[in-house]
RNA sequence: AGCCCUGUAGUGUAGUGGUUAACAUAAGAGACUCUGGAUCUCUAGACACCAGUUCGAAUCUGGUCGGGGCUGCCA
């Protein structure tokens, strides 16, 4: 119950105590989030998010908010803006520690003046082409660029040349020179700076040459006094590199410690892929609430308390591991079962003629908004003579184990009366209205002669109903690992069932006074939130997700023993 | 194939020489219930394999097998 306050020991905890008590870094804890704004974030970052400012928090020490803005030809303003927005909501709080690795552009060509003097870097001018075949392959050792040991003075004037335009795009490079036998590829002359004239979101045409990855973040880690440098696995070969560079420089030198990222069944985690889907209109834009983005799961209904607490709870270790969307709905459930305040409203409608009710009768039933959380007190629910049910809750011929209306049998409607299905009235073999009469004596769902009633249902004054658009989600792909098929485009997989939308629901009153994103619970349904696509006249509600469904478990039991008999 | 990382219930994690190998979730059974929700109880379920060290190994050593990553002027 209190999986929310106990801080989970990790292996990079571990590391950190350990650092702690040797005293590496004075005490200090300074950890980074430093995504690339190439795309929006998704459930994945999430993870990287609350490690790296959960940490810091837990520690008392600090996490900074960067952005790794190395290469203007995928990044976009609008993205940084998103990010910001995203980590905001997830609740955490970088205070005036925003930084831009362009803010250190000009730090980092001096460190590579450094490296040069040093003879430690030299400008190449072999193609890219070129500088793939002289690196060897994975078991054939590199061969040295003919120009690897040019002198350092043509290499520094070439440098300043890259860098004052002179030479096109891919014409030159500057490369660290460490071995080109090294049996990690990543350590056989890796590239520096790339000439690459294009206009960056922040430092607009001031560069035409762009770091490298390798070379940028640990430069980044070091400036800004990172303790911690946290990052995925697919970076573990890159650590040898990463410190040749800080240790070559001789500055402060931060340790990275690597990760396994987070995946999830039925879902894909790459940005690739998500740009991929929202480019080519398979979804709605990177917040469509099919996707496992942050906006699209703010926008289904998710809440950051919910995916805060998934993220702890997965923990963080070195194996590569798949886990259950289930269980991020699990953590969604158990969030909004506190938070959430109860509502009716009926999806698929049938309409029910109570015929012992007065025509122009209304009572205001009272109805309890959370009962989980007493504080959120309760309404009023107007009922009549003609209301709506779900069209699930009756079967004119009900199997085994349905304990929902059927003709002659009596149910509760909820915080209402108990109910009793006199008949059902068909139009062309369709049940197109239910006859029924209530017990009087029943008022408020309290039999006074203590009779029990098998289920309760529940419905919405067909006088009172607002109309409702309510948009059903199912998962995005059908297959768990989309991403890992062999041979196969992960679009191809792609649920074409993963959005449906109802136009005619029926809900009860109270849910005009909602605004965007607001999140109740359906009683009986699951949880729903408002869709910022609502309009005056068009309620839009979308569905997070159901409640557990015992009911639907059992009809499938059934089904199965069906087909098997 | 070379280098690096990694193997604990279905899934995700804990366990750091002595434990009935733990927790969560999923699964099965039951209790309770004005949500077939929530809650509660119970059940079943795992140390990849083989040697070695040791009184004693999931834990240490060696090997075998399995999984992942690396040959962008992406990050």
């Amino acid at each position: 119950m209190n999986s929310e306050d106990t801080v989970k020991k990790d292996f990079i905890r571990d590391i950190i105590d350990e650092d702690l008590r040797t005293n590496k870094y004075d005490g200090r804890v300074h950890t980074r989030f430093p995504p690339e704004p190439n795309g929006y974030l998704h459930i994945g970052h999430a993870k990287s998010i609350c490690l790296n400012f959960g940490i810091a928090e837990e520690y008392g020490g600090l996490c900074n908010l960067r952005f790794d803005d190395t290469n203007p030809t995928k990044e976009e303003e609008e993205y940084t803006r998103s990010i910001i927005e995203d980590v905001c909501w997830l609740g955490f709080d970088w205070e005036d520690r925003l930084f831009y690795a362009s803010d250190y552009f000009d730090q980092m060509y001096k460190y590579a003046i450094q490296l040069v003097k040093d003879g430690k870097a030299y400008v190449d001018d072999l193609s890219a082409e070129k500088i793939n075949e002289y690196r060897g392959t994975l078991t054939q050792t590199g061969r040295n660029s003919p120009y690897r040991d040019r002198s350092v003075e043509e290499s520094l004037n070439l440098l300043e040349q890259m860098k004052a335009g002179e030479f096109a795009d891919g014409e030159k490079v500057l490369r660290a020179k460490i071995d080109m036998a090294h049996p990690n590829l990543n350590m056989r002359d890796p590239v520096i700076y790339r000439t690459l004239h294009a206009t960056h979101h922040r430092t607009g045409d001031k560069w035409c040459i762009y770091p490298m990855y390798d070379w940028a973040h640990g430069l980044e880690d070091s400036v800004e006094g990172i303790t911690h440098s946290i990052c995925t696995l697919e970076f573990e070969n890159h650590r040898p590199l990463y410190d040749w560079f800080l240790d070559a420089l001789g500055v402060y030198h931060p340790q990275q410690i690597e990760f396994a990222r987070l995946n999830l069944t039925y879902t894909i985690m790459s940005k690739r892929m998500l740009l991929e889907l929202v480019e080519g209109r398979y979804v709605n834009g990177w917040d469509d609430p099919r996707l496992p983005t942050i906006s699209g799961m703010r926008r289904r209904g998710y809440s950051s308390a919910a995916i805060r607490n998934f993220c702890k709870r997965i923990g963080v270790a070195k194996v590569n591991s798949m886990v259950d969307l289930e269980f991020l709905e699990h953590c969604v459930r158990e969030d909004l079962n506190k938070t959430a305040p109860r509502f009716m409203g009926v999806l698929r409608p049938l309409r029910v003629v109570i015929e012992n009710y007065p025509e122009d009768k209304v009572e205001e039933m009272e109805a309890i908004n959370n009962p989980e959380d007493p504080g959120a007190g309760t309404r009023k629910v107007p009922f009549s003579r003609v209301i709506y049910i779900e069209q699930e809750d009756f079967m004119e011929e009900p199997p085994k184990k349905f304990y929902r209306l059927a003709p002659g049998r009596e149910v509760r409607l909820r915080y209402a009366y108990f109910v009793t299905c006199k008949e059902a009235v068909k139009d062309d073999g369709r049940i197109v209205e239910l006859r029924c009469t209530i017990d009087p004596a029943t008022r408020g769902g309290y039999a006074p002669d203590g009779r029990k009633v098998k289920s309760t249902i529940h419905w919405v004054s067909v006088e009172h109903a607002i109309d409702a658009e309510v948009r059903l989600y199912d998962r995005l792909f059908t297959v768990n690992d989309p991403a890992g098929q062999k041979n196969a485009d992960f679009k191809e997989f792609l649920n074409p069932n993963s959005l449906e939308v109802l136009k005619s629901c029926k809900v009860e009153p109270a849910l005009g006074n909602l605004k965007p994103f607001d999140r109740f619970q359906f009683e009986r349904l699951g949880y729903f939130c408002v869709d910022p696509d609502i309009t005056k006249e068009n309620l839009v509600i979308n569905k997070t997700v159901g409640l557990r469904d015992t009911w639907a478990k059992i009809r499938k039991q059934q089904q199965m023993n069906k087909l098997d008999s």
